[in-house]
DNA sequence: CACAAATATTCCTTGACAAGAATATTCCCT
DNA sequence: AGGGAATATTCTTGTCAAGGAATATTTGTG
């Protein structure tokens, strides 16, 4: 997670996000230099963000889609917290009109 | 996100994920010291992701949950990318079957 | 009001990391 | 093999953030 936390590696991955690109198309379109763009595409690499095909001298960059996914998993055990109080808040509820009616 | 990358911020946070606590309680349960959770909630606190709740002398931190449902939507833009790839790559073997037979 | 508990803040030092510049590597082409 | 394009690596420098220790602040209690 602390690869996506430098900005310029973000803007990477949201620029991957569409479609694989090669070292100096993400260079020319983030405006950033090219040595700065391999550095961040490594971290991204070794963080399993993301993967690479080698065609001729170029690379081509493109995302892998299990970090992401597990990402997901991991947000979705918080999400799941709230769920479940908000349905014991709902039963709450129910229970407050049930003594109302003088059940 | 950035507040995420740091490895016991991410544990204090996966701490509150099950219910509020105070600071010496976060202190105690991951052995750190006061004034490091202090300075840590502060982050997270000025990210968004906590909220406090002043109880005597107490603070009583807990998860704020917009942050990560956002999050959860930025996540769903990836996933999204990848179900409508495969959708594609689910028309393109109907098509392969339909030349096969001959169509 | 003095004291104690809980928490926040400050100062300092150290380590990590990103950018810049220069250089190395790899691959294709003729 | 030599040259050029695309990419990777190295080295250096400056900045920032985390931890440690000490101290300040707040709140309740006798």
């Amino acid at each position: 997670m602390s690869a996506l936390a430098e900005p310029n590696r973000l803007q990477i991955v949201e620029l991957l996000r569409d479609e694989p690109y090669t070292v100096g198309e993400i260079a020319d379109q983030l405006r950033l230099r090219q040595p700065q763009v391999s550095k961040h595409l490594r971290v991204l690499s070794e963080a399993g963000l993301v993967e690479v095909q080698p065609i001729a001298n170029k690379r081509i960059y493109k995302l892998r889609h299990q970090p992401f996914s597990q990402l997901d998993d991991w947000l979705e055990s918080f999400l799941n917290v709230w769920d479940e109080r908000f349905d014991r808040l709902d039963e709450y509820l129910e229970d407050l009109k049930k003594k109302d009616r003088g059940e």
